[in-house]
DNA sequence: ACATTTATTGTAATCGATTACATTGAGAAT
DNA sequence: ATTCTCAATGTAATCGATTACAATAAATGT
């Protein structure tokens, strides 16, 4: 292996000059610098990383813990903050939960072990207070999901908000018996989508059946299973909010198998607009989430905060987008 | 920071022998280690792995260089890697191509760098020599895609043969006029499965009309423009062989969209058997990849790599399969 | 002509662990 | 009683860079 002091030996000058001559100090002297530069180019000299992150106790790596690597909307997250990542010099250190938050704990002692400057998640479901905790010690910035009340840089939509969107645009469309299959109730954007629902219904005095809310995880599978409960009932939904595009699908798919057409007989808005959603037939009219620029903008929050800078504020809230297709129609009365 | 030297000076003893402890070398008394660990529960201690790094020279790290992350089949892969990475106490570096070559040589620095122990790559885009020239000082193995007649470890599936099943399986259910549209011919995996599909129409005595043949890139629009060209031809194919599921899934909406039924009018079979397959409709007929396997597999190859342990055999083809759903239908002859 | 900067380079400490080698003392062997 | 062995621990070198500080020479100011 090729080391600094090879280089400088070849050069005839000190170990300090060729460092110099790497970080591009600007003090070494034009023809120094030449012979350094061609001693490098001989030998084939590449700088050992580990030494220099231990001299200079930083490692240009951050780690970001996906609850799902699987699940493309968390991939297009990831490839933004992968993209602003290598921008700045930084690579990215995966960890992937596979939904399990045992794991997703784990991965957080990689950084007291100063195998990366930072952290940012894409999922929350760690014990909070560890995390706060964590966030003293590192830089630590959230995204997607985020902690209620929490101080934690975070980077999302308005969940709550955009949930409402969904159903007003369902009510707009003269609904009135609307279900939903929220996804799981333990995680936040899950709660917060399920509390947009109710406060629409809400608003616009209509009242929720208990019967047409159901808790699904998330899944096609969940969706699918949750809708045949809602067929078998007496009085059926003619519109569903589901809590993602996966269960959407599962649902319509539930739907159609009993021989009910969408939109005509039902009416399906999902949420994240995950690539299939277009595709998929009929094509899911759903909330659009940024995922790429929240990946991007939360990357960016971890370098300000890698670099000790102020933040101008702890919470990004950014626009999402009811993108309307082809899965709902205006109820025509019909009694 | 709290460092070894602290925790020796609190248990009163040498960092020497906190080293033993931490590393359970067994060669410290029983009380001695006793004082050590409590020393370090009381101080949290956790040890510096940049420090240790350099000292051991390894990183516990490997470099994973995905063509495209927000793929499905190539994330399924990374989590078969990265499964059996966190298993053996490794972590895992992601490097996103973006599909683009450059970038993907770019991330090859790393391993000079010192930065990672070993690399797999998911795509073999890179210049071949250089490839192999890095896989003399590193360990290196390819998972998906492969070189051409290189001794380069590799862990695949046998694209040609598959690509014959599959069109084997339209041709046993009469069709003659078979259509292709391939991936990329400057992708292996493309290129392969475009020599199965011709193999397999000359082992049956059938010839390809040239107008039968597009190249395309493995997207679902790709896959919708190129059916398009098919369609607007005198005769078009009673069969397609699409070179993956989302070229497949694209045709299959041309077709649709020309008012034709699948499969009455049109039989298709994708390759990769990716998560929308069985979702789509009709639900895809494809060759399913072993993709978790795969990663699986190629972790623990670069495992043996890295340990300096003599592979078994430079080449895994691992075993695919046909997946028979409804987007095929025998050929009646109607004339 | 001398003092004072300034530019350039070198020497050696440093980052925080691991580990080769040295040391110590106790028990075994003769 | 003396030597030898071995277990347990300590001392200090080491990994390969960066960088504080020192040193030297050249340039500038008065």
């Amino acid at each position: 292996m090729v080391r600094i002091a090879d280089v400088a030996k070849l050069a005839n000058v000190s170990t300090a000059t060729v460092s110099r001559v790497i970080s591009n100090a600007g003090t070494v002297k034009k023809e120094t610098a030449e012979k350094v530069l061609e001693a490098i180019k001989k030998l084939n000299y590449q700088p050992n990383m580990l030494a220099r992150q231990l001299r200079r106790s930083e490692t240009k790596t951050i780690l970001v813990v996906v609850p799902d690597i699987t699940n493309t909307f968390f991939s297009v997250v990831l490839r933004g903050i992968e993209s602003v990542a290598i921008e700045n010099g930084y690579q990215v250190l995966l960890g992937d939960a596979r939904n399990d938050v045992e794991s997703e704990t784990s991965f957080l002692t990689i950084l007291g072990q100063k195998k990366a400057d930072g952290l940012i998640l894409l999922t929350a479901r760690t014990d909070q207070k560890i995390l706060e905790d964590l966030s003293q010690d590192f830089p630590v910035v959230l995204a997607c999901e985020y902690y209620e009340g929490s101080k934690l840089p975070t980077v999302s939509i308005d969940n709550v908000s955009s949930a409402r969107k969904a159903t007003e645009y369902l009510i707009s469309l003269n609904h009135k018996r609307i279900g939903h299959i929220s996804g799981p109730l333990n995680i936040v954007v899950g709660r917060d989508r399920y509390r947009g629902f109710h406060q629409a219904m809400a608003q616009h005095g209509l009242s929720v059946d208990p019967s047409l809310i159901q808790e699904g995880e998330f899944s096609f599978e969940s969706g699918f299973n949750l809708m045949m409960k809602f067929l078998s009932l007496e009085n059926p939904p003619t519109a569903l909010f589901a809590g993602n595009d996966e269960m959407a699908m599962g649902a319509i798919k539930a739907a159609k198998s009993k021989g009910l057409r969408v939109p005509e007989d039902l009416s399906v808005v999902g949420f994240d607009d995950i690539q299939f959603a277009s595709i998929f037939e009929p094509a899911l009219t759903t909330v659009a989430q940024p995922t790429f620029d929240m990946g991007q903008k939360a990357m960016r929050l971890l370098l300000n905060l890698i670099k000790d800078e102020e933040l101008e504020k702890d919470q990004f809230i950014l626009p999402d987008k009811l993108i309307v297709r082809e899965s709902c129609k205006e109820l025509t009365i019909e009694e």
